[in-house]
DNA sequence: ATTATATAGTTGCAAGTGAGACTAATATTA
DNA sequence: TAATATTAGTCTCACTTGCAACTATATAAT
């Protein structure tokens, strides 16, 4: 184990407060683009992103794949629906669920934003050398991971929640 | 620079995104601690653990500290000072500002929580290396610093805004 | 079948939030 | 000085959020 034994709080190196400062920063230069250029929310726009991905979802789907919450994603859903940019309708196997799709003018609208997206992602990464970015997202990954053990201890070491 | 070239847009290795749900999830995991068992939210949490390492602080340097909005600040400010958990008295030099001050029982709660919080750091860290821990929070440092630069582009690479 | 459970998604409500107007005090300029 | 600009902190307002209750459908158990 990494930086045990210490027995008293530096917030600037404990790492959920770097974490969680940095996230917000990173979260808020970035989402000016979708936010102030295109009128997206912060949720609209990560569901537009998921729709454009994985072109068919429900709102569960997108809860597990975002971690939002399910209100969350219902109402970004129905301002989507509100503005045309993405269709629902009752999926096939089951009438609760929805399948959401983007429409022609949701797809526009993301092909639109991701360039100014990737831009503004390599102008942060642009001092970094393919190596520590490389690193970098290891390391958070398996951050995740043991993050995932912590959230559901049950599921035995290896596996997904239930 | 790193990651360039890429001209689509993969949610799972585009770092914001990354960033933010792993913050995110760490977060919650975490303010579990001090929101169930001690009521406090986590901007109070962080005014507490900074006036904790500063002894000292007023409300604005507060935010600078921890980018927080001054109005959240403000409102954890003064909830804490209606639980006595701070004491607020006019600055010396500058009538407008409030020097802000842990009482006893405030630094006492700050005591019974901090090893509650370095305990779950642990937890979360169980699986890194020293070196890997090290490297992750130089790593982040970095984008802190790339970050900072394209927050305040005019200011000179090298030092902080003014 | 019939009842009980679980799930998909929506909604109401209370609380929290960001942005900016505002008050009071301080600095700056002419 | 007086006039102007800046700053510290509070407050209001509209908006967002999280939670839990709810409707409707689907699954499981008896």
């Amino acid at each position: 184990m990494a930086a045990t034994g210490r027995t008293d709080l530096k917030l600037q190196t404990f790492l959920p407060y770097v974490l969680n400062n940095l996230a917000e920063r990173v979260s808020s230069g970035l989402s000016g683009i979708y936010v102030d250029e295109y009128q997206l929310s912060i949720p609209e726009w990560r569901v537009i992103a998921n729709l454009a991905e994985h072109s068919t979802l429900n709102a569960r789907q997108i809860v597990e794949l975002t971690t939002m919450e399910k209100s969350k994603v219902s109402r970004a859903v129905s301002n989507l629906c509100e503005r045309s940019l993405i269709t629902q309708k009752r999926a096939e196997g089951d009438s609760r669920a929805k399948d959401l799709t983007l429409t022609e003018q949701g797809l526009a609208l993301y092909r639109s934003i991701v360039p100014r997206v990737l831009d503004w992602e390599r102008e942060l990464l642009a001092e970094m050398s393919p190596g520590e970015y490389r690193d970098l997202m290891h390391l958070l990954q398996k951050l995740g991971t043991r993050l995932q053990l912590l959230e559901y201890p049950e599921a035995g070491r290896a596996s997904q929640p239930h």
